[in-house]
RNA sequence: AGAGGUGGGUGUUA
């Protein structure tokens, strides 16, 4: 159990849930790390609502959670209560609110970790009130607590909340994180703050959290949110290894302004810095010709992108291309992707 | 430490 326990994490956080499956399946005795091991992959994959099956099947078992168990159950319950959004009656909100009460009731709630997973939890279910009074309700309330509730803010359109949660972390002398920066980012492209970007970036640069990915990557994302693109081949100059994530924010923004030929470069570039290409990169690439009209140029780069194998393409691509020819009013071509599309339309 | 909390890019409504 020592050995099948990392591995079946390991196949988790890989995304090969079903040799996770295989691995816990063949278990003579399952211990709660082995149940909260394969919640956590569930969780990794999106899968909240088996993850939850599995938390009250370990209980028929007779295995009791603990608290790390329940964080896990806390987020299967956010990933519900994500995938859930428009369509359904807040069902997730309902099982939130038992799974609260009931650690709670096992005296789990002050953990510091489940307690930052009940407000998480809460925020997905948009419930705004919990949130805070989950947050006012923390004994000690450390830098990721902290970086939750900014991110509860904006998941609950609450932008400038976000940023006077700031402002107290600065008076309260709480230590500001990598994460801390990317919500705050975050917030500041959500709401527009050019200022709060620029003080933000000074910020980071002088804390030299300016270099991580992250960072880096929503810092243009901010600066693009604000409608004040920088030169992003100069930025990138500045970094050491501009990353595929990067190069895709610089993308979408110049696709959000219909700068296509500024999207072109961005390509270039990423061809200089010999980054990889996928299909999110194709989406947004696609997207700027269509903005532009450029049907030629859009079909091209989904030819060439289709050639290879390590794009997916997904219905968005087609999505888009449908959107190409139908502003240039080419129905001919729109008949024939619908006949051929290789998929299900949705 | 055999399991755990927050945080980065993706279309259509031009």
């Amino acid at each position: 159990i020592l050995v099948c326990t990392p591995l079946l994490s390991m196949y988790g956080k890989c995304g090969s849930i079903v040799e996770a499956e295989d691995v816990f399946g063949t278990l003579p005795h399952r211990d709660i790390v082995a149940w909260t091991a394969m919640m956590s992959a569930y969780n990794e994959q999106g899968q909240g609502e088996k993850a939850l099956k599995l938390y009250g099947l370990m209980q028929i078992y007779g295995v009791s959670p603990n608290e790390l168990t329940c964080v896990c159950a806390f987020q299967a319950c956010a990933i519900l209560a994500d995938t859930e959004k428009v369509a359904k009656n807040g069902s997730a909100a309902r099982i939130g609110h038992a799974l609260h009460a009931d650690s709670s009731f096992r005296g789990f709630a002050s953990d510091a970790h489940v307690g930052t997973a009940i407000l998480s939890m809460y925020a997905k279910c948009g419930a705004l009130e919990e949130v805070e009074n989950v947050f006012n309700g923390l004994l000690r309330r450390d830098t990721v607590a902290w970086n939750a509730m900014l991110t509860a803010y904006m998941d609950l359109q609450q932008g400038l909340n976000t940023l006077f949660l700031y402002k107290e972390m600065r008076q309260q002398c709480v230590t500001l994180d990598d994460g801390t920066m990317v919500c705050l980012l975050q917030a500041c492209s959500l709401i527009g703050s050019l200022e709060t970007t620029r003080q933000l970036h000074f910020a980071a640069v002088f804390a030299g959290y300016e270099q991580i990915p992250s960072v880096s990557s929503t810092l243009v994302d901010a600066y693009g949110g604000c409608g004040n693109m920088v030169d992003a081949s100069t930025f990138s100059n500045e970094l050491c290894e501009p990353d595929l994530v990067f190069w895709t924010a610089c993308l979408c923004v110049y696709s959000g302004q219909g700068d296509a030929m500024a999207s072109m470069v961005i390509l270039e570039e990423m061809k200089l810095a010999s980054n990889k290409v996928d299909e999110v990169v194709l989406t947004l690439v696609l997207a700027s010709c269509s903005h532009t009209g450029l049907v030629a140029e859009g079909l091209e780069y989904f030819y060439l992108m289709n050639a290879d194998r390590s794009i997916s393409i997904n219905l968005k691509h087609y999505g888009i291309l449908l959107d190409l020819f139908g502003r240039v009013g080419d129905f001919k071509r729109i008949f024939s992707i619908l006949e051929e599309l290789p998929m299900e339309a949705d």
